[in-house]
Formats: C-alpha cells, sequence, structure tokens
DNA sequence: ATTAATAATACTATATTGGTATCATTAATA
DNA sequence: TATTAATGATACCAATATAGTATTATTAAT
C-alpha cells in the first residue's frame, strides 16, 4: 500500500527533531545536526528540507550559522500538510481509462464515493499535527 | 497521491461489467468481451482476471466456451478485497529508517495514529461494494 | 482433431522513488 | 576582504514499481 513515501517519513522526522529540541535550545537547525541525531542520509534530507522551506513549513537561513527553522507552532503543522509537499493532494479519486480524461468523471459512482472517503482520510490526517507526535 | 492503481481501476471496471450483465444474460464472459465492451487492454486485462482469480474472487473456465465468471454476489465484494488483490493490505502504517526493521515500532507515535486512520479507512472501503457501484 | 478459451511465465518499456554530486549563493567573522 | 560554513538550484544516477506485451502450455467443447 505505501501510503507515506519517504521523503514525507524523513520529513517528519526532522519535523519533529526540530520541534523537540527547540523547545529547549535554540531554533535554528543544520542539516548535519539533524543528519546526525536522526541517522538519515544527509543529501537527501538536505533537498527535503529546502522543499519544506520552499513550501513555506521552514524557513532557511543562508550562509555561516545558518540553517532551518520551523516557522509556525508545532501545533499548526499537519500531516496533510507535509504529505501535500511530498505526494501531492491527498485525493483518492483519480481515474484512468488510457491516461485520457475521463468522460464519465461527473457521474462515476466510484469516484463519488472515494471522494467522500477521501475528505475523511484528509480530515483525520489535519488531526495529527508535529506537536501531537513529541 | 495516487490511491488506486491502474490494475485495481480495470478490475474494478470489469467486475462492474460483469455484475451488470449477470443480471440479464449468462454469467460467463470471455475476456475479449469485457475488452471490447470496457475498451481495457486486452493481455493486461487478462492477466488481472487470472489474479482475480487466483485470489479466489472469480471462477475460471478453461477450454472453448470457457471464460470467467463472478464467485459471489457482487454485494460481497467490496472495495478492499479488490486493492487486496493488487496493492496488498489497506495499511498506512509503514516504517522506514534505512530499510531496517524500526526499533520504535512499539512506541511510535506516529505509527499508532495512522494505525487507526487506517483501520477506519479500511471499514470505509469495504463499505463500497460491486454492487454499489452499478 | 480442431478450435476457442484460460494458465503460466517471461519479457519490455516507462515512470517513480530514493539518493548522490556539483556548483552557485549567501552571510558571519576573523 | 578573504575565509568559512551554511543553504539553493539542478542535474544526475540507480533501483524499484507500474503498465503493458508476447509466448507457449493447458484445457474443454464440438
Ligand atoms: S470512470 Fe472515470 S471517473 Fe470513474
Ligand atoms: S519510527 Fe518506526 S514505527 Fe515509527
Amino acid at each position: 500500500m505505501n501510503f507515506i513515501s519517504r521523503d514525507t517519513d524523513y520529513a517528519i522526522r526532522a519535523l519533529v527533531y526540530m520541534a523537540k529540541m527547540a523547545k529547549k535550545k535554540k531554533d535554528i537547525f543544520t542539516v548535519d545536526e539533524i543528519v546526525k541525531e536522526e541517522r538519515l542520509p544527509e543529501r537527501f534530507l538536505r533537498r527535503i528540507l529546502q522543499k519544506l522551506a520552499k513550501k513555506g513549513v521552514l524557513r532557511s537561513y543562508k550562509g555561516k550559522e545558518g540553517g532551518f527553522s520551523l516557522i509556525n507552532s508545532p501545533k499548526k503543522i499537519t500531516l496533510t500538510d507535509i504529505i501535500k509537499v511530498f505526494q501531492g493532494e491527498v485525493d483518492l479519486t483519480n481515474c484512468f481509462l488510457k491516461g485520457k480524461i475521463c468522460p464519465n468523471i461527473r457521474t462515476c459512482a466510484l469516484r463519488k464515493k472515494l471522494k467522500g472517503i477521501g475528505r475523511g482520510l484528509d480530515r483525520e490526517l489535519r488531526s495529527i499535527t508535529i506537536a501531537s507526535l513529541l
């Protein structure tokens, strides 16, 4: 099934780490520090954090003494947010049929049902915040 | 996000077709007939139906006048059943961390939450039957 | 024996995922 | 202002998964 991809997973780990440490010490973290603590692949995580920065989850500081910091409170960062960054919208309704736009899209019974379920799922994922994972 | 893979999707189409037609005519269908009606790739669908047969969703009849038929009532065939055949268990909790078995697996907060959500999702998918898509 | 169906399995092409490497840019500070 | 230590942007690469095809064997009706 593989619902959560590796970059989402690593992002969560990094964010949880930052949230945990931000309480007791300064709030700017270098990739190296996180990599060392969480034992993640360095270059890969770097790209992940860059993406989070571009999407407004992290703020980045270039140059010496730079790094990444959380922009919002861990209470405000939800799983949906993170998943959206790396895996796109939480939306279960993608119709195939030879790669073309589906003609049934307005009437399709399956689509209708999946849409509802997808919305529910999204709501639940929104209820999981980084803060709730500390 | 891509929740439903193409083989699951094609399987659903084929099963819905069979359920729909089984009402008015004989209940054995050849791959060729389904392919023609639903415009799916022949060899690919053949493999899909074979898999459904092996997993006990369809019965297959070899030889002339053979084909596939539904084993159970369309009311008994759920989305979860079909997804399981092609995409494995509906289970959102797969932990990475360098491909190894995760040591935190018993304590991990994320895992716990995803497990609950996965169960809910599974329940909802179980409520969607082939019959409900007619 | 012929014919029309599925079974099994191997193969191929493309896309996605997971990860690495390189070079540019920025900012602190000695 | 040169050095250094950080991120930014991008291109690249390898492994895996997805989507689909081809081939040959088996089966059963006629
Ligand atoms: S068949 Fe296209 S949306 Fe369902
Ligand atoms: S960190 Fe391994 S199960 Fe969550």
